[in-house]
DNA sequence: CCTAACACATTGAGCGTTCAACTAATTCCG
DNA sequence: CGGAATTAGTTGAACGCTCAATGTGTTAGG
């Protein structure tokens, strides 16, 4: 692994605010998603997804990477939305294993009913407090992680064409 | 709220590169320190507020808020580690409604034993990805937003003395 | 071909977290 | 002082996630 065994106190430093951070952002998205649209964060960035791809139907794989999620969490969670009547299982024409996840109205609506809300949020909590140039910075080392973390396969992340 | 409704596209990307690098650190952090120790990520950092603390002994509600925890979470979580060994309960002294929790001698040995996987996962999927000034970047950043959640009352992340 | 390895997706048990409800002690203030 | 509001902490049910196991379809190689 890398150099030495510790970290230096710059990075204790940055490593603490990092972890005292996310912890309070997430939670309180996650808090204002679950009271006003009654949805868990990740089952919102699942419609996301769906709702900005061709068809709004997605490759259950597909879609697990492209939310960040393992198979067996993209498994549970389509199964409460389909209770909720967001989305809809299908069969996959070419792949008799796989099954292909698609938005339904009924789905979009809900997105389009939460997005507001939770758009705001993040504003509020996040890019309010940041200079635009540390908007850009923050991108920057994120998207460092990512590739490093094998999310290269994730989606226009690295801004190729598409 | 903040200006428009809607994140710029530097805003996005931004945003969904955030996203995406905290899931994937995130998890692959917990997925470390439950295999190598068989301990959840935030009965780490408990142990850790623990350990640096005189008398290795905190109020519940100080080990709530310095861990970023809810007062429920840390219950259910302390109650684990108790079984555990891990820590233990006592009676606070002058609010008899009050408890404290103390750091065992095995709890300590369990943190001692977990912190150099835990912390060599931390360098290599983050710090090594980062250059210095990102890492300053970054810490910024995160202070910012700590700042605002009310963090305020976290621990020296204000840096003044002490 | 036909089997072995692999990939897709689901399932259920176990666990951590949330939320709301609750007990009990303390503080505030008229 | 004495009652109301606040604060400390716990509890149980509901829920999402992880992990390992399973079923089933596809691909590769002898």
């Amino acid at each position: 692994m890398g150099h030495n065994q510790w970290l230096t106190s710059e990075e204790q430093r940055t490593w603490r605010a990092f972890l005292a951070a996310n912890r309070l952002l997430m939670d309180q998205l996650g808090r204002q998603l679950q009271h006003d649209s009654g949805m868990p964060h990740p089952y919102y960035e699942i419609l996301v997804r769906l709702s900005e791809v061709p068809g709004r139907e997605l490759r259950m794989s597909q879609l697990a990477t492209s939310s960040m999620s393992s198979r067996s969490r993209l498994s549970h969670a389509v199964a409460k939305m389909e209770e909720a009547g967001w989305v809809r299982r299908k069969e996959c024409e070419t792949d008799r294993r796989g099954a292909v996840c698609e938005l339904t109205d009924a789905g979009f609506a809900a997105l389009e009913d939460a997005a507001p809300g939770h758009v705001a949020t993040v504003r509020e909590n996040l890019f309010d407090q940041l200079t635009p140039e540390q908007v850009v910075q923050l991108g920057e080392i994120s998207e460092a992680v990512v590739k490093h973390l094998g999310g290269d396969k994730l989606w226009p992340l690295g801004d190729r064409q598409s």
